[in-house]
RNA sequence: GGGCCCGUAGCUCAGUGGUAGAGCAGGGGACUUUUAAUCCCUCGGUCCAGGGUUCGAAUCCCUGCGGGCCUACCA
């Protein structure tokens, strides 16, 4: 028998003793103290006592998992752990006629306890137990408390063991939970209403990618899963919503990375009667308020660099930035096949079927973009690569958007958005002409949403940032896959999982 | 997608051609203020999978699977 089905079964053993002895999965437990404030409660003991040798706090009960387990005969104390702390508990076979039953009690277990709080001769807050109880009796073995969980695979295919043995898989997660909630604050307090759209949708536009596919039954058609949020925000404008903004999830079918899910979550926001400037003022103070909210500073250390997030962001523009970095002014090279001899000079690899523009982003991606460590709006790009964005006045080669770039990777991305519908269609019918040509990565022809700037959207500026991103630059984390709780996997056939579950599991159905 | 590296006990890791190991966890025992408790004993292996080389493979070679790092497209 394999050494984990041992330990389960010794395990499932002790569950079945537990039983006999009560329930070892209570519907109900009596918490009255987490482990800090039961250890607050001592100290508040301690600062009005007079005999600073024996002071014992409040009767409390605490819950949590065992984490530790030091038993030394007719005395052990365990270690408890819950969602804000630790706190060691003191067991004494003098006092507790059911001290014998700690045996059944394993690491991973979670317990209830009652007692008071009182300091060990070595410092320590700590609950002498006067009754205790199993509430949760775990039959798998958790991760080494001392080493924690380093295999990272494990770590993200069984990310509650990764929380439960790393505090900063914990961290990580608690920090990006603050990232969300400080934007959304952000944003409600600047009068932005939040609303949620369709994932679902008939056509999957807004964004140059490619989209899952998915399959309604009852409608017997095919939808797509959203590529971004744009369309059905813009829609919201003609609808007379004068600041909205969603967060959620879009669905890009590419590989997956370290730095790519095929899943991941997106902030946009659109603001009637701002331009794309003023959405850049915007995005200087939001970072800078999520630095501050979050790390207490807008100085972010992330590898060997250190990046500041206060404002004013350096600007610049997109052609200055290639002419600057590259020496390489794109006007002179108009057509594809000029762009493209010069990007092969360079050295810069492109798909055989990509278009100037593609080629034209293959440059900065090159040459200008890994420059700009620290936060740096990239102002007007070329029209080709912007089909949703208003053109400059008097510069119909170039639209009022602009990219944010920090720490070389691109942050945030808005525009002055398009809304003459006549100008929207003709860009839209090129990016059709562009797809036909075989670049499946080009925006569709999208009727419905023409219909509705058709009916008049007001002047707007458009945003576009990737959360998962700023959580990695909060974070400083190098990975993507660090900062979202499941990061999207590849099959595993022997899923270590799967194995006991099946084993000591009736079917519920016979089998077929 | 390309290059490089990794996969050994539940967890953390040794082991580079000659009988598969250690610490922790687990089981048994001693121990009433320990805290990575300590001490004695002990159980535990599809060495990722398949093929090959060899008298002999965890070890060398090939293929596959999974993962990491770098790189490319993206956000």
């Amino acid at each position: 028998m394999p050494t984990e089905q041992e330990l389960i079964a010794q395990r499932l053993e002790k569950r079945q003793r537990l039983l006999a002895l009560g329930d070892p999965y209570p519907p109900r437990v009596q918490r009255t103290h987490t482990t800090a404030e039961a250890i607050a409660a001592l100290e508040a003991a301690e600062l009005v006592a007079t005999d600073a040798e024996h002071v014992e706090a409040a009767p409390v009960t605490v819950v949590g998992r065992v984490t530790a387990q030091r038993v030394m005969g007719r005395a052990a104390f365990l270690d408890v752990r819950d969602g804000v702390g630790r706190i060691q508990l003191h067991f004494r076979r003098d006092v507790l006629d059911d001290f014998a039953n700690l045996d059944l009690v394993d690491l991973g277990d979670f317990l209830e306890v009652s007692g008071t709080v009182f300091r060990t001769r070595t410092g320590e807050a700590t609950v002498a137990v006067s009754a205790w109880r199993v509430i949760t009796k775990a039959i798998r073995p958790m991760p080494d408390a001392w080493h924690g969980l380093t295999d990272v695979e494990t770590r993200y295919r069984q990310r509650y063991l990764d929380l439960l043995a790393n505090e900063r898989a914990r961290q990580i997660a608690m920090q990006r939970a603050q990232v969300v909630a400080t934007i959304r604050r952000f944003f409600g307090e600047r009068g932005f209403m939040e609303v949620e759209t369709p994932v679902l949708q008939e056509q999957a536009g807004g964004a140059a990618a490619r989209p899952f596919v998915t399959h309604h039954n009852a409608l017997d058609r095919d939808l797509f899963l959203r590529i971004s949020l744009e369309l059905h925000l813009k829609r919201l404008l003609v609808g007379g919503m004068e600041r909205v903004f969603e967060i959620g999830r879009v669905f890009r079918n590419e590989g997956v990375s370290y730095r790519h899910n095929p899943e991941f979550t997106l902030l946009e926001s659109y603001e009637a009667y701002a331009d794309y400037q003023e959405v850049a003022r915007m995005v200087e103070s939001l970072l800078a308020t999520v630095a501050m909210d979050v790390l207490g500073t807008t100085d972010i250390h992330h590898g060997d660099h250190e990046v500041s997030l206060a404002a004013p962001f350096a600007r610049t523009t997109y052609r200055e930035a290639l002419i600057e970095y590259a020496g390489i002014d794109y006007t002179q090279y108009p057509t594809r096949e000029a762009l493209a001899e010069l990007a092969e000079e360079r050295h810069v690899a492109f798909a055989p079927n990509a278009s100037w523009a593609t080629i034209l982003d293959a440059l900065m991606s090159e040459f200008v973009e890994p420059r700009f460590i620290q936060p740096t709006f990239l102002f007007d790009y070329p029209t080709a690569l912007s089909p949703l964005a208003k053109k400059k006045a008097g510069d119909p080669d170039h639209v009022e958007r602009f990219e944010l770039f920090v720490l070389g990777y691109e942050i945030a991305n808005a525009y002055s958005e398009l809304n003459d519908p006549v100008d929207q269609r003709t860009r839209m019918e090129e990016q059709a002409a562009k797809r036909d040509a075989g670049d499946d990565e080009t925006e569709l022809i999208d009727e419905d949403f023409l219909v509705a700037l058709e009916h008049g959207m007001p002047p707007a500026g458009g945003l576009g940032i990737g959360i998962d991103r700023v959580v990695q630059l909060i974070t400083g984390e190098h990975s993507l896959r660090e900062v979202i709780l499941f990061p999207a996997m590849r099959d595993r056939d022997a899923h270590v999982a799967d194995r006991a579950h099946d084993e000591d599991e009736t079917p519920a159905e016979p089998s077929a």
